[in-house]
DNA sequence: TTGGGTGCAAAGGCTTTGCATGTGA
DNA sequence: TCACATGCAAAGCCTTTGCACCCAA
């Protein structure tokens, strides 16, 4: 995806970033990943199959820069690795996509949205008088497909 | 609080855990700190005050045992630490009360309640067919203390 | 008595950092 | 040119594990 590259690297100039190999190459291997939520190590190994120089360093280091920035999002489950995704939305709607499924059975990730959530944070700030600045949802049990078989 | 005492020996004991001396102190350093979310070596610190030789690697595996036995909470802020809290409520409502909110300023946390969120889950399970055992929300924002400063 | 529990130290495993080298602007 | 980015290896840091000793039941 040429196209992508480009996209990248003015997204990239745009935050006052460098433009590196790596640094594109690492948000293509998220962004050709829809949905999918990769560890560090897991972006590694694809990026190595272009790019086999790059070390692992560089990655941590770029997701780091890319996370604080808002272009990618992190994702802990509490297995010792924390996930990344590409943010297609940017920076401005950084809180409204945090909602995630998670199937115990297949392990499979799916990302949801709901006013619902935005009901409760009103509710929260009237009743105790916290302002919900961000959000982070985590909804584990059985998918639609685990529940077929 | 001797009483407490003799409550964790009689929970150690319906969970099939021998007592201990460090169990008790570990479960009662947790109780007397209502609300309050502590780290493994938060744990330690305050349990070496009353029993100084104990090892942080009993501790570790105490809070591993009480956390699959649901009598404490693991939460975690995504600051490098997990933190535990004492479930008072018991193994059957495990699924209702991981909901907090973390105050971004005083780094405060507060636990909520509310049935909007299992309206929530329902409609996730009519709409994307997803059956949901078990959940985890934070929100993140500013408290009313700080905001009235 | 005896199997689970504990303490200590070492090992693990993910992530960060120091430093010399490389490179985009 | 030169400040920023990278690779490599070492170090950090939280947590787990191996093993001999201990103790609750």
């Amino acid at each position: 995806m040429p196209e992508s590259g480009e996209q990248f690297k003015n997204l990239l100039r745009q935050n006052g970033l460098k433009v590196t190999t790596q640094r594109v190459a690492i948000l293509e291997v998220l962004n050709n990943r829809p949905g999918k939520h990769l560890t560090a190590e897991e972006i590694y190994d694809y990026v190595k199959k272009k790019y086999p120089d790059i070390g692992i360093a560089t990655v941590y280091r770029t997701i780091q820069v890319l996370s604080e920035l808002s272009l990618i999002d992190k994702l802990n489950l509490d297995d010792g690795y924390v996930r990344y995704e590409i943010n297609k939305k940017g920076k401005e709607d950084t809180c409204h996509h945090h909602h995630h499924l998670i199937c115990l059975e297949c392990g499979n990730i799916y990302a949801f949205q709901d006013d619902l959530l935005e009901a409760l944070e009103k509710r929260i700030a009237d009743t105790m008088g916290f302002e919900v600045a961000n959000h982070e949802v985590k909804l584990y049990g059985r998918c639609k497909k685990c529940r077929g078989k």
